[in-house]
DNA sequence: ATAGGGTTAG
């Protein structure tokens, strides 16, 4: 019967129909036509001539519906279907759960396919298939390997549909070795049989392979085909491996490939990925056909290569000129160049069209927010955000402890990794890396440590990246020992490991230590970067370390090829001045090629201060003036080389000015961390609850300090108030109440550790070391540049920081 | 074929 003979009957027959095999062949006419609205009227025919019985007719009726891509349709008359009646009908299952496989639910088909199995339907060689591939979207191992299981009891292990489904399934779900197994074992592989194992491999990185496997499949006498190249595309961008990028272009252009969008699109994300946005844009730019997936490659190529404001135009003109619905692909894209540029306007507008869209319920989408928010620096709407988000994953969590501390309020990172474990998500491995510099800025140790134990539980301690923030926390915590068991067991140490660990060195004193690792480090063969210099000539710096400074100084243009930026300046002008080279330092800003900044004055300025130059620091204070720059600490500085001179009007002076021009001193902080919690201090704060008992321990060092000569050195106090104020002042400063605190609260044989947001107070620093002596402890105190190590009545500094 | 949070210095 033909499509147009079916109409008519359906038209004219209405109710006249009364054998089956009319409805059948009616119903097999609306398939092959496609006319669902035909179709349905044949299924009100026939349920009101009660044929909804017919086991036959049933089952066309729900092949029409599938056909008709009406998924839920086709299942409403399929379950009325009793099971006596589909139970040799493998057939229909089978088309049933196709249809879920290729157009989801894919939890449908899998569960299908139990209930085939509880009903005693014998499942045929096509339903693998079909549940595998269901198994490999939702990565469901367990069902996929009782497929398997069943796979081999029915004796079709060689079967090169079957196997490659199941090499896709293990492949998908990252079981390599399994798929590998499969794989081995196929007889008469195909393209797509080596398709899906190359797929496998590069979806889980793995390049090394991935290249022998691509080689095999040739050697095997078969050609890879565009779907061979398109699966391998984005490993080799994931490997920045440009130059088998070339050759993957250079096949497709001989086999014709490049002209299609998908390769096309494989391609260009591939150029982009390896840094050649030029390349990239070529390609796109001559791509004739280009879809939504192109132009979010050709985006978020952009925004990796930090073309940002490219990626804008670019949305901007297919937002206008093919008036594009954006997908949440597409969504998360902009947002994310947004958040490079600080862009906070468009990515508000961006936000709002995401609501109007409903792509904020997408995570991935509402991630990107999150940390937009986060980049933008506005972390209270980052908060309102996420406590709105339905949904949060560990990837909210660690947008949200990383936005905290990138705005530099790491305490409520803490506070958000704990309520992170209470809600029960576990963090991973990403989150664990943003949230271990939190510790390091407060130097809390027992939070550290005790990721660093879950690291070690999880086997996480594999990853670099990890283990450089794991060095750089100890670092920070004064556990410099640990800091270098943790650098001596990084495999594959990169630049950031050796980077961080230097620096490490440094800011505890221990110059040569650095210096030794840095010839390591080149002996070891890792180039050494802008950031390693900056480690190295601090660390020199803050050991006296002059002639190694210098030497390596000059060095690293002349054979690293680095050119020094400001900070290295920066560094050296600390280094000379702090050795007492004035001139030397003065001379080297007079040399700078780009123009000195408040920091490198401040730096020579704070080099007057020790030593004790007044007519460099007057001069020194008019630039720094010049320059129009706010910084308080400089009126504190210039005021301190007067009052060490006794020049008083002048040292008073210098205050007027700066109370004039309303600039106040930024309040020190110093805080200690006692059980795991953190308790913070700023100079003669009260607000702590066991502040009398502090006061009074305080009062008690003093005395004690008094008789073993400690005179309060009252040139650090800028107040215009009598001596014994004075001392009353300098004894309540942050770091003295943090380290009263800790005495209190620690065992007699505990180090303490004190960390401040400033630089220490040269009257603290005197009164820590006789506190030393009283108390019989290791003071640390981790200041704003360096560590002091108290002990026995000196410090590590050596005075000199 | 396109997408989210992460390590060093300043």
């Amino acid at each position: 019967m033909s499509c147009a003979t079916a109409r008519r009957v359906i038209s004219s027959t209405r109710s006249c129909v009364t054998d089956p095999h009319d409805y059948i062949r009616l119903l097999e006419a609306c398939t092959q036509s496609n006319s669902l609205a035909h179709g349905q009227t044949v299924h009100q025919h026939l349920v009101k001539n009660s044929y909804r019985d017919s086991p036959v007719v049933l089952d066309k009726l729900t092949r029409f519906y599938i056909s008709c891509h009406q998924l839920r349709l086709a299942r409403r008359v399929f379950d009325t279907i009793p099971i006596a009646g589909k139970k040799h009908n493998v057939i229909l299952w089978n088309q049933m759960i196709q249809a879920y496989a290729w157009n989801g639910p894919l939890n449908n088909a899998v569960e299908l396919y139990g209930n085939m199995i509880e009903n005693g339907v014998v499942p045929s060689k096509y339903t693998y298939p079909f549940v595998l591939k269901a198994c490999a979207g939702l990565q469901d191992v367990e069902v996929g390997k009782e497929v398997h299981e069943s796979v081999k009891r029915d004796g079709l292990e060689s079967d090169v549909y079957i196997c490659t489904a199941l090499v896709d399934f293990y492949a998908k779900c990252g079981c390599l070795d399994d798929a590998r197994e499969v794989f081995d074992k196929v007889c008469g592989r195909d393209v797509v049989t080596w398709n899906a194992m190359i797929a496998g491999f590069s979806l889980h990185g793995m390049h090394g392979d991935l290249v022998r496997l691509v080689a095999g499949m040739q050697e095997a006498g078969l050609r890879p085909n565009s779907s061979t190249v398109v699966a391998i595309l984005p490993a080799i961008g994931e490997a920045n491996a440009l130059w088998e990028g070339k050759a993957a272009h250079g096949y497709c252009v001989r086999r014709w490939f490049h002209g299609d969008v998908v390769v096309g699109t494989g391609l260009l994300d591939m150029y982009a990925k390896c840094g050649c946005l030029s390349y990239a844009r070529r390609i796109f730019d001559v791509l004739g056909v280009k879809n939504e997936v192109t132009w979010s490659a050709m985006i978020g190529g952009c925004v990796t290569c930090d073309s940002t404001r490219e990626a804008l135009e670019l949305f901007d003109r297919v937002m206008l000129e093919d008036a594009m619905i954006p997908s949440t692909v597409m969504l998360g894209i902009v947002l994310r160049a947004c958040a490079k540029l600080t862009d906070m306007r468009r990515g508000r507008r961006i936000h709002g069209y995401t609501i109007k869209s409903g792509s904020v319920l997408d995570l991935m989408v509402g991630n990107t927010l999150v940390s937009m928010y986060a980049k933008c620096g506005v972390i209270d709407d980052v908060m309102v955000f996420f406590s709105e988000m339905a949904f949060k994953d560990t990837v909210s969590y660690g947008a949200v402890i990383s936005g905290y501390v990138q705005n530099g309020n790491a305490e409520e990172a803490l506070e958000v990794f704990r309520k992170m474990q209470l809600s029960g998500i576990k963090p991973d491995l990403a989150t664990l890396i943003g949230f271990l510099p939190a510790c390091s800025h407060l130097a809390a140790l027992q939070h550290g440590a005790c990721v660093h134990s879950y690291c070690i539980v999880r086997g996480l301690t594999a990853d670099t990246s990890l283990c450089n923030a794991l060095i750089d926390m100890y670092c920070k915590c004064g556990k410099i020992d640990m800091a270098r068991l943790a650098f001596d067991r990084t495999s594959g140490k990169d630049v950031v490991s050796w980077n961080a660990m230097i620096g490490g060195y440094g800011v505890h004193g221990l110059g040569n230590e650095a210096v030794s690792l840095f010839h390591d480090m080149q002996a070891i063969g890792v180039k050494p970067d802008d950031v390693t210099f900056i480690g190295l000539l601090s660390a020199c710096s803050h050991s006296g370390l002059v002639a190694e400074g210098n030497c390596w100084f000059a060095a690293m243009s002349r054979d690293f090829s680095i050119l020094p930026r400001v900070e290295h300046y920066l560094c050296m002008v600390d280094l000379l001045g702090r050795a007492g080279l004035l001139n030397d330092a003065y001379n080297l800003i007079q040399k700078m090629p780009v123009r000195p900044d408040v920091r490198i004055w401040s730096a020579l300025l704070a080099a007057c201060r020790i030593h004790k130059d007044i007519e460099l620091g007057e001069e020194v204070s008019k630039n720094i003036q010049s320059l129009g720059a706010e910084g308080t600490g400089n009126f504190v500085l210039l005021s301190n080389i007067y009052s060490a001179a006794g020049r008083w009007n002048d040292a008073a002076n210098v205050r007027t000015v700066q109370r004039d021009k309303g600039y106040k001193k930024s309040p020190g902080c110093s805080w200690v961390e006692i059980n795991g919690v953190i308790h913070a201090f700023i100079g003669g704060d009260r607000s702590h609850p066991q502040s009398t008992l502090i006061t009074k321990k305080l009062d008690e060092l003093l005395a004690e300090m008094k008789k073993l000569g400690y005179c309060a050195e009252s040139s650090f106090v800028l107040h215009d108030v009598e001596d014994e104020e004075k001392e009353k002042i300098l004894l309540y400063h942050s770091e003295k109440l943090a380290v009263a605190f800790a005495v209190l609260s620690l065992s007699p044989n505990k180090p303490i550790l004190v960390t401040k947001n400033l630089r220490v107070c040269g009257d603290c620093h005197t009164a820590l070391k006789f506190i030393t002596i009283i108390t019989k402890r290791e003071i640390t105190v981790r200041d704003a540049s360096r560590f002091h190590h108290f002990r026995d009545g000196t410090c590590n500094c050596g005075d000199f920081w």
